[in-house]
DNA sequence: TTGAAAGCGGTACCAG
DNA sequence: CTGGTACCGCTTTCAA
């Protein structure tokens, strides 16, 4: 059987009460008893209970940390995830908080999310993965529950976001290409229900806009197969392209290989750039540029934020928004 | 305030006794009397609260999923990683267990695994990335913690592993480059403080001993960096070598490009096996000839056997071999 | 079959 | 500054 405060007070001689003021460290106990308790604490070998803890001061020390999917091998198929979750690991790694994790469904049962709080009792959530028109972001502001969102602004009190300046990244991208003599730029956009997809849209707008030069944009899934079958189009309908913004790194490597397979080479007669700058982008061949987004800092600040919300009450900065940064390699 | 079994017990008419029986679906509750606490169940919208029913029960339905890693940005740097942990989340979305994530140092203090297993009432922990020797496995036998380790045999009625065939798919690998007709035949091995590394370096002996084969083994440390530099190494010392297995895909990348800077051609100069079979295997050119890892099933079937555990009390076979399986692409 | 009461291991509150 | 006691929300035990 595990030892409990009341092991300890009665090897004190103290009140359980004592113990638990010592074991939290509040300053208001005698040094002389303070050592009594200490050497009870740690001859026995306490080790406090957080569950019981939770239970009566209605904080678990949980952090909750939610896919939006339905989607199996999910880690798998969104490879900057990983980034992110290791992100949220490092940094959660020495507070006092430990990580909760679970997948849900879009549109599953709206309070699915708000259920596991109440449920496990959790102080907070970090929500990746959720699209424009996500019910579980209302649904978490109407329970009153603390969040932050990867990757998608959001409004309320008790609410945060943390995503990279998109917009910004596209726009240096589709100048850079610009610079280098393009004038017929295409785009593979991702899906738009995604934030990021939005803004890397309107970053590949307003470059264009700047030089009054011709759109011609293709959607697409995120995915590698995604961007395969988007350059098809891309090229089908507009002939004349000589370079491609590709909106995700996984779609650039399925567009690099769509131009392989039309006998293009990259760069020369199609410059291709990405977006993420994940590990692969550096073992295709050509080496892929491309816009680096911080995915991991991004988990950490997420972290941070959700930590010091717990801590002050309050999110200092709404919405931050970390730097993206154009890495040139060789596709473009 | 939540709505607690009080809430709908006054609402029922009925004892929080029997309104636990029928949250928990004990048969012993007249049907006229279910009824009646189901509708208040539902009109009251009640949700069981974990960590009371936890400190209660002694069973607060979660695992703990570890990571032994000193180093930050893991999940980037150990990629198989992600695919391990996407299937203990896709394993574990439909039980009713939750999943706590922690990383802590090797040889940190050993019982970290163990506090956090008290400390949180954890039910049964997947071990991940344990090197031989590691104290945690010790640790948390002797505290009678049952867990599951991922990618090491282990001995005791609490503990059960579930790894791949590394040593069968390593003899797959280094036969078929001697079928090809290769008779200097090189390795790169990962880290032999990994039970992975032991078995695909005895698979590649094994293999080379069946035919009287010399050996030619460089020692890494399975990152992109160290593969780089054991080619060099490899060619310097044995300079006739036709084809080299490596003990992984990032190691193998590493290999690729030193090979590359050689001015080796890969395959005709220089054929090259990795280990794992990463999304990016397909992504270099040539496509990597690997040997596939299992690794999204070795998670779903980790989480399998704890639950299973913690369901039966035991575990039915304590020691989980998956298939792996040569993939022939265009490295070798 | 149902109900009342006693905890699980802590923390909060109040009295001394 | 310290101790006693109620109580968090649930399950377990035992009696009715």
């Amino acid at each position: 059987m595990a030892v409990t405060v009341r092991d300890v007070a009665a090897r004190a001689q103290v009140s359980v009460q004592t113990v638990s003021n010592v074991v939290n460290g509040r300053p208001i106990v005698a040094e002389a008893t303070r050592q009594r308790v200490l050497k009870a604490l740690a001859e026995l070998g306490y080790q406090p209970n957080a569950i019981a803890r939770g239970l009566r001061s209605n904080c678990a020390h949980t952090i909750g940390v939610v896919f939006i999917t339905t989607e199996r091998r999910y880690l798998v198929r969104a490879p900057y995830l990983n980034e992110v979750v290791s992100g949220i690991a490092d940094a959660a790694r020495d507070s006092e908080y430990e990580l909760l994790l679970q997948s849900v469904a879009p549109h599953e049962h709206p309070s699915a999310v708000t259920q596991l709080f109440r449920r496990r009792q959790i102080d907070g959530v970090i929500l990746t993965s959720a699209e424009l028109g996500e019910p579980y972001v209302e649904e978490l502001t109407a329970n009153d529950v603390p969040f932050v969102l990867i990757d998608r602004p959001v409004a309320g009190e008790r609410a945060a976001c943390v995503r990279a300046d998109n917009r910004g990244g596209a726009l240096a991208a589709v100048r850079y290409l610009i610079q280098r003599g393009h004038t017929h730029i295409g785009l593979i956009s991702g899906a738009l229900n995604w934030h990021s997809g939005v803004e890397r849209l309107a970053g590949y707008r307003q470059a264009l806009a700047e030089r009054g030069l011709p759109e011609a944009v293709t959607h697409s899934d995120w995915s590698r197969e995604g961007g395969h079958c988007a350059l098809g189009e891309l090229l089908d309908q507009w002939p004349k392209l000589t370079a491609v913004f590709v909106a995700s790194d996984l779609m650039a490597v399925g567009a690099m290989e769509a131009a392989c397979t039309r006998g293009l080479r990259v760069p020369e007669d199609l410059a291709l750039v990405g977006f993420d700058d994940l590990t692969f982008a550096t073992m295709v061949r050509p080496p892929l540029t491309t816009v680096r987004l911080p995915a991991y800092d991004m988990g950490v600040e997420a972290t941070q934020l959700i930590l010091g919300h717990l801590t002050d009450g309050r999110f200092p900065q709404p919405d931050v928004v970390l730097p993206t940064e154009l890495v040139v390699r060789e596709s473009a």
